[in-house]
DNA sequence: GGGTAACGTTATCGCTACGTTAACGAATGT
DNA sequence: ACATTCGTTAACGTAGCGATAACGTTACCC
């Protein structure tokens, strides 16, 4: 799996390189040295900061389209652009991103655009015992459904997509409720949802690979 | 079951092989590649997006009809070209499906177009115990009829030609109105025509296998 | 190593959003 | 004009959500 990573911000780049690792990860910091890249190889995602020196991010992402060309675009833009949201969707990317975002939350977008894209192979997605069926939204664990209600498959999803990596509550709360905000608020209702999941899981037979890291966060440990 | 998919872009046609899980999908992606598949092979219903490189989408479609070809035939068009739209169907083309579209609604065009070509002098769709006649629109559970309005045929339908999918209640509303905003909408009126189906159905003796999806939409469970 | 403070776990519960249902006027077709 | 069907509305039932509080744990400090 091949990312791109439009964006000025050299620091911000190397993190963003840096979290995802599963993915092979390369950067562009201007708009020809990201043209050169997009025209030289293609790519599984590509994350484009529209606030770009030496051009237009949109005009990438115009070029992109009219080649007909299939990768997957995520937008990455300052937060109340919301005019770029719009424009940025209708143009053909995949999803959007404000600025500042957490990491986290990128690597489950990144996984969800990859997995949209592939959509055949990854209506199913497999870990380990764990069998989630994306279209008739059941979760099987070792062949036995495991009724998971919408927040708890979303936090599953949003695990499997960050195996191994630790994740603040602050960003579970946010992706869970959607709401930037609630990355500042007491995210007590988080413990409620893991412990559900972790419950229901382990109730199935499935071993407790949800662990937590003490004044940290929550990591899928596999 | 064979489809063929005709599109020249990769992600939508891997989607659209991805979501059709009940038949076996092949894709072409160019004009050449689109006529060497069809000489080659027939199949039961074709996918043909008429933006196609490498020669007009048109032609092939002339290209099956002067052979006396039955394979079922789906136009897939930009949105707003009606003019293809009606030069398609007169052609011969036995649907149309406007771009952008959503995978439930493709399906059960597809559905549709398959069961009308395999029962041409019958025309009746079984499941179950369900028979649905097409051209007299009567249903049966169990060898009685039970009366069902338009609307919910075409739920009825819908939902059989994606079964173990979870619908949107967007998507039906869309499905139902035609109308491309009603994806935004209330959706007030789907819950009236659900209601509805699923009464006559149970009241006719039928097991209830249209299942409601927390938060998401509904399903066909079979 | 006890004490303590911050953090994590778990169960309970009221509230809200969602879904169900029935009734009715508007729209549609014959 | 009539009957049928459609989509809106409102009242009701319910599931899941997130807040709260009581209880366990972990880390840190002396």
């Amino acid at each position: 799996m091949k990312l791109l990573v439009i964006e000025d911000e050299a620091e911000l780049a190397a993190s963003i390189a840096g979290y995802l690792t599963d993915y092979t990860c390369e950067t562009a910091a201007t708009f020809t040295q990201a043209l050169e890249k997009i025209e030289m190889f293609t790519y599984d995602c590509i994350l484009l900061d529209l606030t770009l020196p030496g051009g237009d991010g949109l005009r990438l992402l115009d070029l992109l389209k009219k080649e007909k060309r299939n990768d997957g675009i995520i937008i990455i833009s300052a937060r109340n652009a919301m005019e770029d949201k719009i424009t940025g969707l209708t143009n053909g990317a995949d999803d959007y991103i404000a600025k500042p975002f957490h990491l986290p939350e990128l690597a489950a977008r990144v996984y969800s655009v990859i997995r949209r894209k592939q959509f055949s192979s990854a209506n199913v997605v497999e870990q380990h015992e764990v069998k989630i069926d994306l279209l008739s939204k059941k979760v099987f664990v070792e062949g036995t459904e495991v009724p998971l209600t919408k927040k708890e498959l979303d936090l599953l999803l949003y695990f499997i997509g960050n195996k191994n990596k630790v994740i603040s509550k602050g960003a579970l709360a946010e992706h869970l409720s959607g709401d930037m905000a609630d990355m500042l608020d007491s995210h007590a209702f988080v413990y409620a949802h893991i412990k559900n999941l972790k419950r229901k899981l382990t109730e199935a037979g499935y071993g407790n690979y949800l662990k937590n890291v003490y004044g940290t966060g929550y990591k899928w440990e596999i």
